[in-house]
DNA sequence: CTCCAAAACGTTATATTATAACATTGCTTT
DNA sequence: AAAGCAATGTTATAATATAACGTTTTGGAG
């Protein structure tokens, strides 16, 4: 359980590096799948924005691309081509509550059921979980039902402290 | 129910001059059970945010606020400031997915639970429900406790269409 | 009632986040 | 090779938000 709890915030103890690989792994294999270019502006970013489970800022991703290996000198639309382009594909999502984006650890699961998805995101030390729980998407569904409303999608963010924290770790 | 559902995203048949004077007594009352001040300045930007049910953004509120009676040539920290008072007593809450605000139908009811709101936004119309549901909450606190979550805040904000719209009304 | 301290409001400047519009590059298909 | 299109670069600016400090108002202590 303790495993399972970390593993959701990228505990210091879980293998990040295989986190990163396997996102960018996924992405390959999706963009393959549908016949889209995984351009290296694109990878970059993708890999930016995994370097840690915290949702990144999109100047924040635009400094650090720019201060990287490649040619330098890349305006804000850059990032925010390459993130939309990202959403689209279900890479990465967007935290509303903070302007800021984070790798999505499961992206082919989100052409099933676009809308389900949950982030609960540490006050402390700003890691995030996304989480695709049935019981909130049917809270939520059912009072759509009662108001007659149709949902499109839903925006799920919960804001606390996350257990590494809460146990007093430094991280 | 018809009347429930148009009475939630404040449809066209609802009395909404009884709305804003609900609103305003409210904050009122509980301005005076607090020993708080309820200046001009915050009741005109509650009326403001009362002249509708759709979520209004800072600035739209501030040139509204300008060109009224009152005198002119406030600045963003005017309004800024204001809200910010008004969330803190939960007379008005902020839409984070569309960087806008909205009044509170039950300030008083925040006291009890604080983070149990849910807002169903129409993509449309642009009207806004207030909802405080305990199956979103509890679905939400369940999720919550199996990650060792500790839930400090909640923001729930679903976006589709509210039943007028889907009913091809004009509004 | 006066004066003080704190709260509220005003003002200027600037930070932060995001997009419009158009130019250029570079695949890819023929 | 040329046309056409997707991707990226560039410039400028829009939209949202706050820092810092000055002035006014107000409620309460004396």
């Amino acid at each position: 359980m303790k495993k399972f709890q970390d593993a959701a915030f990228g505990g210091h103890d879980h293998n990040h590096r295989a986190c990163v690989r396997e996102a960018l792994a996924n992405a390959e294999a999706l963009c393959a799948a549908r016949g889209l270019r995984l351009t290296p502006l694109r990878r970059r970013v993708l890999e930016l924005v995994w370097e840690s489970h915290r949702p990144q800022g999109a100047y924040d991703l635009l400094e650090r691309l720019d201060s990287g290996e490649g040619p330098g000198a890349k305006a804000p639309p850059t990032i925010y081509r390459t993130l939309e382009w990202l959403q689209e594909q279900g890479f990465v999502h967007r935290i509303e509550s903070l302007n800021a984006f984070i790798g999505c650890p499961a992206p082919e699961s989100a052409e099933e059921d676009p809308h389900n998805s949950q982030f609960f995101i540490c006050q402390d030390c700003g890691a995030a979980a996304e989480l695709h729980d049935d019981g909130v998407e049917a809270a939520i569904q059912a009072q759509a039902r009662r108001l007659g409303f149709a949902v499109a999608g839903q925006t799920v963010e919960i804001r606390g402290r996350c257990p590494s924290c809460r146990a007093g770790d430094s991280r």
